[in-house]
DNA sequence: TCTATTGATTAGAGCGCTCTAATCTTGTAG
DNA sequence: CTACAAGATTAGAGCGCTCTAATCAATAGA
């Protein structure tokens, strides 16, 4: 059961140690014949490296380590599965953990994460105070994915929602709507930006904006419409919806049809993530795409760039989305210049 | 930026190495003057114990790999967050890798995760040739989930897709319908128990089990139903359908729908997985829940059994699924024996 | 022939920890 | 006051590797 050694391979092939070293780091400075009868006997022993011994010796870590609120949530898995992909084309494995969104597990996974002497590690939307983050800054590279730092050791990387919630604002204009709400997502990640997004591009179109209280799921988006078909007069009531996130959007669609509304004719909505929801042929929703797979390889690139020591200032990456339209948005029929 | 060892804190301790050693695993064996003394200078210096080099001294682990063919999978996702969970609470990390249904890309995957001589690995849901998996549980304890194995050393988690398909068959039967048909999943995951579970129900009630090929996609469900439309007679047409998948059944709910049906008034359906999809109130799938995080709970549970040495015959888990009912279900208007 | 010179190989220390065995303290019995 | 057990502490080897510096071999130049 226990697993051949360095000095195995070497004894067998009638090296020494070092040797077998160097043939295993494939340096140059080795002849062909030994470097032949080495991986031969490796071969032959089934020896593979001892990634931690090695760590340990040469003072240096091949680890990264990730910690991730909750898995479950689609976005944090896609950004998870960019930041493998690019991990291991650079030779690095991950070691991943959640920090469930509180405070103190968050503390726990991070010091967990640290005491492997990770090379760097990336922080996914996490809830710990800056000071716990510049401290860990103080011991590997760190990149904060979904979540601002002013810390000079700290990159970041996040998609820009403004911007995000600005394109569907403007898709939504030059449709012809004028009366455009916005489900907002209330305290959950990235809702603030995207209610700042919507505001600014509302009044740069000389256009009200309508903002209702809502959150991030599907029954708080039936909730939030309802509340909306109350508060206006049927005249009044906006020909567009941007909702939080998709699952708002799609709970927005329900409160609207049980209302006798039809999406796009009489209403128009928009979601944000482009989860696999809204690419159902069945929702089929027009949506705001954030590249999660490239922030992902992103926040591995910057790692990287700080651990190899070819950059020592911070990056802010702010990601452009992008607009994905699809079949819940169209031409309004009511309260459009044209129709009034 | 270099982190203090145990050899700083022993010396502004004023003791030994080793003693440090004794109070970081708290050793009994420590008198509470010393023990406070180091946790002191512990707590001073900010130290934190090495992971790797205590692994490498007491040739042991803290560390399970784990293997997700896909992360953006929600099923894998939400059994990584029961490992991790379950891993975390016995004092392992975990670290992880994707395979990406790839046997070569598996192969590296595994590679890379046994190259850290972990404590145990989880392959979930692998395509590697058997011989792959049995080479690796020469070197630690492997647990497969969503995967069948005969090796004595290896221990497996798998739902049981029979008893599911079985129990919504039971389910529809109770309701009153007698032509059933299946939207198969062909060659993914579970695909197969399910069909086997589908036709077993359907003969034990006497029923002639009808199987139309698919995937599990919302597309292969539309194609699935059209299909289905042509090739009955109106009158002979099934009465409930029972999905591979939820995203499959939502597809063949758009498709019926389509085709002026009414869900579940004209059909029913039952879908497999309960995704966050099917839970949405604008869905409203009646559906098969597996426990998924309990899976993982199980997968790590089986591996410390083996770490600590408690068992060495394999288990074989096989959870039980629960059917979720909701609104996509109903009695049968046509073909019922009622209202034949 | 003898030295440089270059390239290939190896000895040996050490990474930060654990673990065994040895040593040092106490407290207690004789 | 000595003897001895029991408990507390430590020295030192070693985990599997890397890395520096030293050694060795082979070729070229004088």
């Amino acid at each position: 059961m226990t697993r051949p050694t360095m000095e195995d391979v070497a004894e067998r092939a009638g090296v020494s140690r070092a040797l077998v070293s160097l043939v295993m780091r494939n340096s140059p400075k080795v002849s062909d014949r030994r470097r032949a009868a080495v991986l031969k006997a490796a071969e032959e022993l089934g020896y593979q490296p001892h990634v931690m011994a090695r760590s340990l010796a040469s003072r240096t870590s091949t680890v990264l380590g990730v910690m991730v609120s909750d898995l479950r949530n689609a976005f944090f898995a896609d950004v998870v599965e960019g930041l493998d992909a690019a991990a291991r084309a650079a030779g690095f494995d991950l070691i991943l953990n959640t920090g469930g969104r509180s405070p103190a597990r968050e503390r726990d996974a991070l010091r967990s994460l640290l005491s492997f002497r990770p090379a760097g590690v990336v922080l996914l939307s996490p809830v710990a105070p800056a000071s716990a983050i510049d401290a860990a800054a103080g011991q590997c590279a760190v990149v904060l994915v979904s979540r601002t730092s002013r810390a000079p050791g700290v990159d970041t990387v996040n998609d820009d929602g403004e911007a995000g919630a600005a394109m569907a604002v403007e898709h939504l204009v030059a449709l012809g709507h004028r009366r455009i709400a916005h489900l907002d997502g209330g305290g959950a990640a990235g809702a603030s930006a995207r209610r700042r997004g919507f505001g600014q591009a509302m009044r740069a179109n000389g256009l009200e904006p309508v903002v209702v209280r809502s959150e991030h799921t599907d029954t708080a988006g039936e909730k939030a419409v309802r509340e909306l078909l109350c508060r206006y007069a049927p005249a009044e009531l906006p020909t567009a919806l941007l909702a939080g996130n998709d699952f708002n959007a799609v709970g927005a669609i329900s409160a609207l049809e049980e209302a006798g509304f039809r999406v796009p004719e009489d209403f128009s909505v928009v979601g944000y993530d482009n989860s696999s929801l809204a690419a159902l042929r069945h929702v089929s929703l027009t949506t705001v795409d954030q590249p999660r797979t490239e922030m992902g390889r992103l926040a591995c690139e910057a790692l990287l760039e700080r651990i190899r020591g070819e950059r020592a200032e911070p990056v802010r990456h702010l990601l452009h989305p992008r607009l994905v339209v699809r079949s819940t948005t169209a031409n309004p029929r009511r309260g459009s210049p044209a129709h009034r």
